[in-house]
DNA sequence: TCATGATCTTTTGTCGACAAACCTAGAGAA
DNA sequence: TTCTCTAGGTTTGTCGACAAAAGATCATGA
């Protein structure tokens, strides 16, 4: 089956998209430590193309939100604060509650249908004892499916190409995952209960929920964190 | 007074930059027609610049959604149907109303004493017959101000500089203005009285209902446009 | 010892030139 | 007439080089 998880990522056609590309997953991969430098020059030869060619990837990075520039110093990558962190669930808040509640009204019976049977692999990875890399894989393909039911091709594009760039980019570089697989699970179901009936009103409120419950996740874990530095590489420049 | 309408636009310090903003407000100001190619050696020219620096400005003018780029081919000025206006509503809507949630939580109360009395110099320009350019100045002006009250860096950013942005277009390309001062001074009012209780949802429901009756506004003021296209630029390519 | 300033190196911003891809116009065949 | 294919011109993608700005280093003086 097809994956929704990588939303739509088109293949590079020209040698600033390769780089943009690479550069991308060595961000996201947590290969680039936040806040680091980026040499054009270092970084072009490395490459193997121009400096050109390099400084168009990081103008689209930089569209991305996944680096700074700042005029005649040059590009880092950014580094994101526990605070900054809360500002984009406020907006996946939003917007999520948005999608769902536009996917309610937009969605063939049969997506919705391949929904619940997302919610119930979910069930039966969790009971399987599973908490692995695929449940988080399955949570994704759960969230990407609800964006794409919106119909609504620009807040696709917000949520799946920048805002949950930067979370996988907070979870690369703080490390922190922490899921909370049984209430995640609860949560899920209700909003596709909501969507089964066609009730768009109650799958914003749901989903809005489960976004500002995750946040909360979010913010206890760091916190939790902060307490309890043995392993944490407290990224504080 | 500062206008708070020109949401912080910093000064142009590199060629790029400078480029950038006269693109911008050239195809804000309706100078460029939906759908218009760019053309690099020409506009480079004409601007006086190295095709090296129009292309950052492109790429910055992309990363605001005011033209699309396809590769090997070149950039066109972005074309906004109705339906792309409806979706940049809903979107709007959703991120509003969060504004305004967390505007109501952490504005001070005289930044919120300020927003009552723009509101009453609107309604006093509205019962002095003024339904010119400043009314729709003080419009903005109370928008951005709630924005900016949310103290969520991002959700400003992508507020004023993106979808303000495309909103300012549609009306350039369209010429389509059909405010409804009346209306929107009693939910602005409304708006305002719900965050002097600290009532940050009733302030988010109103918003986001004010917003949803702007929306439909805009779909009505441009199916009467379709019905009778006398003088109407139905920019239909 | 510390602050201050000058010099030098590195990096970024900008430019012009070349190669590849695309679009267009015209000739030829069905 | 209409379709197809080719040739030419134009535009974009890419590259290396130069100038200006920022940062680093070291010397000087208080």
């Amino acid at each position: 089956m097809a994956t929704a998880s990588s939303c739509e990522e088109q293949e590079p056609v020209t040698i600033a998209d390769r780089v943009f590309n690479q550069l991308r997953e060595a961000i996201l991969g947590g290969k680039m430590a936040p806040g680091q430098k980026i040499s054009e020059p270092e970084l072009a030869s490395s490459y193997g193309v121009s400096r050109g060619s390099l400084r168009e990837a990081i103008a689209r990075l930089e569209s991305c939100n996944l680096v700074e520039r700042k005029p005649n110093v040059g590009a880092r990558v950014i580094t994101l604060s526990i605070e900054e962190l809360m500002e984009i669930y406020h907006i996946r808040e939003a917007l999520e509650g948005m999608a769902a509640r536009l996917a309610a009204d937009n969605m063939e019976s049969e997506e919705i249908s391949e929904l619940r049977k997302i919610v119930e692999t979910q069930r039966n990875e969790i009971s399987g004892g599973n908490y692995a890399y695929f449940l988080k894989e399955v949570d994704l393909d759960f969230h990407f499916r609800i964006i794409q039911g919106s119909r609504n091709r620009r807040l696709i594009r917000l949520l799946c190409k920048d805002l949950y760039d930067l979370v996988r980019f907070y979870r690369a570089s703080f490390s922190a995952s922490s899921p909370r697989p049984e209430e995640a699970y609860q949560e899920h179901s209700a909003i596709v209960a909501a969507m089964e009936r066609g009730d768009g009103e109650m799958a914003e409120l749901l989903m809005r929920h489960h976004i500002r419950a995750s946040r909360e996740n979010a913010r206890r874990s760091f916190e939790a964190m902060q307490d309890e530095p043995v392993t944490g590489q407290t990224a504080r420049q």
